[in-house]
DNA sequence: AGCCTATGTTACCGACCGGTACGTCGTTCG
DNA sequence: CGAACGACGTACCGGTCGGTAACATAGGCT
């Protein structure tokens, strides 16, 4: 039997599919981004959940829009976290880049690093019109848009191809991270970084 | 292995009847290649054969042993390609390297690109017991491989390091060449790729 | 009280999944 | 000739997939 939760605060101004939903988007997160979107099932995202398949579809209209809300959730929170790195480092651009960097590369060499669960749910689907493709693309152009930003504010003489270029090194990242795991080839994007900044920014 | 069982008397070349593996095995590389591994079923590949399922069972003992098989060729292809570039401008390290890289942007332009054929099925399995993830990664670290001495050749001070820092590159256009499309980042490869050597050479 | 909303319970659907038992055809060769 | 053999197809299996219908229950609200 699942717990009964006793919420006394039970306001409907704000969110009022209380338990269920939230659950569920949990343990699709986890399920998706460790084992992959096409591997896991309703059932097992159920389970995992504590609850039953009608709730499931009570929250959402299908698995792909299921999918879809997890990809927007995971990439504005990405979306966010870097802007905070950057709006905490104001006034260094540099620093800002490498304190981003080094985040990814810790996260990189962890045990079971899986990537970027946007880049990894374009390749699992890649029919462009569908829905779960289609939020991964839209969040991939915003941080190509902040990447061009941060690449103007290390002073690029262009700052588009040095944001683009900077865009290689994270996918690189990504892909080899889960690939080669610890001791891969991800251990000198720090290095590779300034280099393509300095290239990028010299005269 | 395939059991070797041509008859020389029969045919003047092995053309008129495309045995029924071969064409398996062409449709497989096909149908994984563009619609991703789990997104195709057996059937598909099968009817997209002309073939029958039992045909496919008789040539491979499962999907992911044809899975496994798709990622070996594909990979050795790929491997054996990059040789003879190199091969084909012997002591000219960075010419070798501008030739494979402009390549790789050609095709990332192609409208459906969908990136690396390996690096995707790493990403569609990430259990590391599985028959595909296994011949994966031994193709990517053959590849990182001789990027470290393409790296050398290259004159690196730290040729492992700008080995990595290339691989770094090559993954980042696989991913942002199926995402973004043409017009992408890829599109900076070349001139990343020149910064890059520059720095690790430089001394 | 009586409703409303969110959830659980059970059972079910048709389609498709990977995989197989078994029959058939055509060639080869004693 | 005719038996043996290797290549292939027909028909089918049990399981799982995403998704739904119908009904029960429990608690908060007016």
């Amino acid at each position: 039997m699942t717990k009964r939760n006793s919420n006394p605060a039970r306001s409907q101004t704000c969110e009022a599919p209380k338990r269920a939903a939230e659950r569920i988007r949990e343990s699709a997160r986890d399920l998706f981004y460790r084992q992959g979107i096409r591997a896991v099932g309703v059932d097992e995202i159920v389970t995992h959940a504590g609850v039953t398949k009608p709730s499931l579809y009570r929250s959402f209209p299908s698995k792909d829009e299921l999918t879809a809300d997890y990809l927007r959730h995971m990439g504005e929170e990405g979306l966010a976290r870097f802007d905070a790195i950057i709006a905490a480092n104001p006034s260094d651009p540099r620093g800002q880049l490498r304190v981003w960097l080094r985040d990814l590369q810790k996260k990189a060499n962890g045990k079971d690093y899986r990537g970027c669960g946007t880049t990894n749910a374009a390749v699992e689907y890649p029919d462009r019109g569908h829905p779960a493709r289609k939020v991964a693309s839209d969040i991939k152009n915003r941080f190509r848009t902040k990447l061009v930003a941060l690449a103007t504010a290390l002073g690029a003489k262009t700052p588009d191809r040095l944001g683009d270029a900077l865009l290689l090194l994270f996918e690189g990242v990504y892909a080899s991270g889960q690939i080669f795991g610890a001791g891969g080839p991800a251990r000198v994007v720090l290095e590779a970084a300034d280099a393509l900044i300095d290239s990028y920014c010299s005269q």
